[in-house]
DNA sequence: CCGACGCATCACCGGAAACTGATATCACCA
DNA sequence: TGGTGATATCAGTTTCCGGTGATGCGTCGG
């Protein structure tokens, strides 16, 4: 999950939230050299975020939804953290 | 929500969901630097993630749970865009 | 009022990660 | 079957960011 941090792999995964694309796609709306996207690209896939599905001589990538939940569901759990021990402060 | 990348900034969210504590808990708990625990709470503070507390001679910090819910809440619309377009696959 | 302590800020350094260019591979088409 | 286009990989460079040391400021205790 410390992958959305780059600003670049955020877009990729923005892009592909609105539905698969092949790399093609993503190179051509986000104005990035092929290499730089399929390097971010193959971070994705080893993090499970995204997955890779071969279609003739293309790549088409889709976003695995239940890899997203997993990060959504670990904040929620530190917000609900938070929220019961707002008032159990430590003392020095 | 680019800088829980930081395994020590992710070290000191889940510190602090345990409830409030000053700087020096965490420079002991985490065996870090003062300074460097005093960096990253900085930019934890500027991001709204942590709110920083003045108790005498001390700091207290704690988390701000909205700001880790809204985190939450983008990835799982992100999730939803993505089931929902998950069919939907632009041609090259 | 002076020493000690907690904390923040600054300047610097080193390493990691992103971008680039070149190249290899595979699938399609003529 | 040779050429072209799509993609992955690799080595090199540059840029960015986290860690460290030194220092300054404010607060408490003697």
């Amino acid at each position: 999950m410390r992958l959305l941090a780059d600003p670049a792999r955020a877009a990729i995964v923005d892009l592909l939230a609105a539905g698969p694309a092949c790399t093609c796609h993503l190179v051509d709306d986000l104005g990035l050299t092929q290499p730089n996207v399929s390097n971010h690209l193959r971070a994705l896939r080893h993090a499970g975020v995204v997955k890779a599905e071969p279609y003739g001589r293309y790549t088409y990538y889709h976003l695995n939804a239940d890899a997203l939940e997993a990060a959504a569901a670990h904040l929620t759990d530190l917000a609900a953290r938070a929220r019961a021990a707002a008032d159990r402060r430590r003392e020095c």
